[in-house]
DNA sequence: CGGGATCTTGAGGATGCTCAACGCTAGTGG
DNA sequence: CCACTAGCGTTGAGCATCCTCAAGATCCCG
């Protein structure tokens, strides 16, 4: 299991946090870091450790501050769907039921922070800002997850693969990163169950976007995107 | 467009709202419901009649009070997902963003309550309890995306539609109408946008499913689930 | 009772899946 | 430093599921 630290043993975490800028603690003032940080506890898990289990009764939510994780959900024959990739700065297990309804497991070395609901919850009350952030948060995930259901329903193959790596490229512009850069933390699998594919036609589908001069690779895990606009096309279908 | 009436104009329109309990307006004592109505419009859609325009200005979140609407995304080429449908106590219209991101439509006659966004904002601030329950609803929201997603990725045709008319019975028997019995207020091509296939494919099986004896039809708007536990299982792949 | 919309059914075809083999590469241990 | 190996990625051939296009049946509303 992923190895735990008292965040105060830290010094002052919060105030050094790499992902606070784009996290749900973003909306607090300095002086109230201290409080969040006492109930918190550091998390790092390896890659492939689970972070939640479905089921599992829903202890603690997350608050990623470095790497990546998949989550997803099966069917009882193994059938895999990946309803999102988790990046820096990303929420985890905010539930209403007792239960998680589906399981994370790190992609790379994953840094967290963790929160005892009930602690969570009061640090809610006490911090209205960081409730309504949260409840932005929840916005901006639904929009996402209706993206990703269009995709899903009605999107090619093609344009499945074209609005993943826009999508990625993206995300990690916002984050800081280099323009028109995929950075691919998950394998083809990972794609495919992620996008209602199998890795095969994943595979195909790159292949054929680097033949059509779209996109570059350097290594199999990071894509360039050689023509943004016309891979947007592709993407929306036109 | 629709109807649009002041909601103090109705007398005491909360106290007597049908939909109150399964909403968000649930978490309201008594004495502030009148708080409540006297920022709150009526509103009446006929079927067809859209609730909210995708790239409109964010300006109204709603409560649905009665009947049933689309919510859905298209393509430029007219491809369309709907990713959900809306029932009575449903909520809709919180949003981050500027812009709504996707089309509300009525199906049947809706009717609503629509709070300006600031004025809902305030109604967040001065009732905590409603902004808590809004998170708990959206946690939930996400939850069944989660679940959409696993059937627009990863089922058949027949375990989609297993799926769909398992959720639909459910929900109804939720709002306190009879057992297994999916009343479905939409057209087979709604039915098809909204599980990723085509009007001919849920119709054939329909077809099928009443052949092998899982469901009975009282008209094509209605089913009768003859055997939960089999179509559960169906549903879930097994 | 008429007519348009909706629903059903049929035949043929395309997209993406399955199964299988091969290539690559990064990490490991000698 | 290099050879080995296991996991990952790519490619190919054949096939299944679901889509497309088309026509007929049914239903509901006026």
């Amino acid at each position: 299991m992923a190895t735990l630290t008292k965040a105060t043993a830290n010094g002052e975490p919060c105030a050094s946090c790499e992902a606070r800028a784009f996290s749900i603690c973003g909306v607090l003032r300095e002086q109230d870091l201290a409080r969040l940080a006492s109930a918190a506890t550091f998390l790092e898990a390896a890659p492939g450790e689970p972070l939640v289990r479905r089921g599992q009764a829903a202890q603690h939510v997350f608050n990623i501050s470095a790497g990546a994780a998949r989550v997803f959900k099966t069917l009882p024959d193994g059938r895999r769907q990946i309803v999102g990739f988790l990046f820096r700065g990303d929420f985890l297990g905010w539930e209403a039921e007792e239960a998680y309804a589906y399981e994370a497991e790190a992609l790379t070395v994953v840094r967290a922070c963790r929160f005892a609901r009930p602690d969570f919850r009061d640090m809610l009350d006490e911090f209205p800002a960081m409730e309504r952030r949260l409840l932005c948060m929840a916005s901006d995930e639904m929009r996402e997850a209706h993206e990703h259901m269009l995709v899903l329903g009605r999107k090619s193959a093609a344009e499945r693969l074209a609005t993943f790596l826009l999508r990625l490229a993206r995300r990690s512009s916002n984050l800081g990163g280099a323009e028109n850069v995929a950075d691919m933390p998950m394998n083809r699998a990972d794609i495919a169950d992620y996008l209602g594919l199998t890795s095969e036609t994943v595979s195909r589908q790159m292949t054929q976007m680097k033949a059509s001069g779209l996109v570059s690779f350097e290594g199999a895990r990071r894509a360039r995107i050689l023509r943004p606009q016309q891979l947007e096309t592709l993407a929306e279908g036109r």
